[in-house]
DNA sequence: CCCTTGATTTGATCTGTATCAACGACGCAG
DNA sequence: CTGCGTCGTTGATACAGATCAAATCAAGGG
């Protein structure tokens, strides 16, 4: 596997950027401080600071002392575990308003990458852990998060385990779309991007980019997906690629 | 897929037993209780109740009302998804000490079923519900106890990703053993105990039946396990069996 | 415009594990 | 003791997806 960037890691951490207000962010609704009121937002707002990734960009490695936690303002971000002889598996996916870092956790197990260009508000993590205490909003707001995480690790193993490449490629896909009309408007039908590269999809569905690759193929010949380029497509047939993923119709 | 003694779910529920000490609980240290002074303990007694159900005994199913959550006594219980079509994975074991329910969700999205004999202690949920407001010691270790969750899930999806056969089962024994140590003393070389058939293991590790005895066979031929009968058996050589499961040395 | 480099597609082949099938071993009920 | 059901083992075969290899494409850089 290919290390990248590396050198730019240094300065995408000074590079701290504007602070712009809370109840102008993206995220307002979705991240940490969905439930937070006026005044928590303005604690908050004190302790908080920009940093921006390239795509690339490693941001954490596992077993690095967690010194900030923060949430994805823009961007994808991948969470990623490695063996010994190389074989990785991504074990996550961060979209905007999804939280990195845990309280009460000094280190974290996995590495964590910047997939596209990718936006964080920081937080120190002692200030933060001491507005836990005090704040039941945000306390209350993460274990949430963190129960959500645990609900779609499990659909993932259940993927993982179990289901077909074809499968997993239409799961995927749905996801994908799923979490492009959260973070942009909500317009079914619209013009998707895939973040990741081949391998990275092949990575994150236990699969190899070959298999991506024609199984993606396939779903264009058949008329599911059309793609305007290797990255920008739309899903043309929204109950056939329902009906490929495995999923019952909840 | 078999659906066993369904029968017997009504009787299992209305099974009440005795309301042993809290004090002298075999899970006291580790449960969702560990961080709770004696004050703290008292309130639990008081709206605690315990539940045993057979082996092979469903004990939710997926989107039942979730009326209770509860810590496990003794026993172990599985968490398993299952699709349209049958195929099924298991996403979750649970071993003496863990937790079932979490706060804020009505519904579970999967089935837990009594792997062997288990007894729970269980609280209602509303009022387990008012505790955690008022007893951050419950809301810590809650928090910590879905973290250490999410932590195995993640594991769990490297080893359903990219993990061959050999690995998954090693890596499975080795998991057992730790729990096994953990529940009953701490003695290396003990003898140990597998508390899921053959079918059931391959469900947990994204096999089939067949290639689980197979490679147990191996197994057992290479000297690195020995069997006293089909369920128990001692780890022979620990370095190999470490090996085999292609995890890192930490 | 050519050359390089990385990403993707496509094709040919290989292999680990699933699948299908038969049989053996144990436990339990009568 | 006998029969039957569940669980487990073993063998033969099939196949999805991995692996190996090469061609194509797209984006820069000089």
């Amino acid at each position: 596997m290919v290390i990248r960037a590396v050198g730019r890691y240094d300065r995408a951490m000074l590079d701290l950027q504007s602070r712009p207000k809370c109840s102008e962010c993206p995220i307002r609704h979705r991240a940490v401080c969905a439930r937070c009121d006026d005044d928590e937002l303005l604690m908050l707002e004190q302790i908080k600071t920009y940093r921006s990734f390239k795509a690339g960009d490693p941001m954490l490695w596992r077993g690095d002392a967690l010194t900030y936690v923060a949430s994805v303002v823009s961007g994808v971000a991948s969470l990623g575990k490695t063996m010994e002889d190389g074989r990785t598996q991504m074990v996550g996916l961060l979209f905007p308003s999804d939280f990195i870092g845990r309280p009460g956790r000094v280190a974290i197990d996995f590495d964590v990458v910047a997939v596209t260009d990718v936006t964080l508000c920081c937080f120190q993590r002692k200030p933060f852990e001491a507005l836990i205490e005090t704040t039941p909003h945000i306390a209350q707001r993460l274990m949430e998060m963190a129960l959500d995480e645990l609900d779609a690790a499990r659909d993932w193993m259940l993927l993982l385990g179990r289901k077909t490449a074809r499968e997993k490629i239409a799961t995927f896909i749905e996801m994908l779309a799923r979490r492009q009309q959260l973070a942009n408007g909500d317009t079914p039908g619209q013009e998707l991007v895939l973040p990741l590269t081949r391998y990275e999809i092949a990575n994150y569905l236990g699969l190899t980019l070959e298999t991506v690759s024609r199984q993606l193929g396939a779903m264009k010949k058949e008329g599911i997906l059309s793609f305007v380029d290797r990255r920008r497509f739309r899903v043309a047939d929204v109950d056939a690629l329902h009906a490929a993923s495995g999923d019952d119709c909840d």
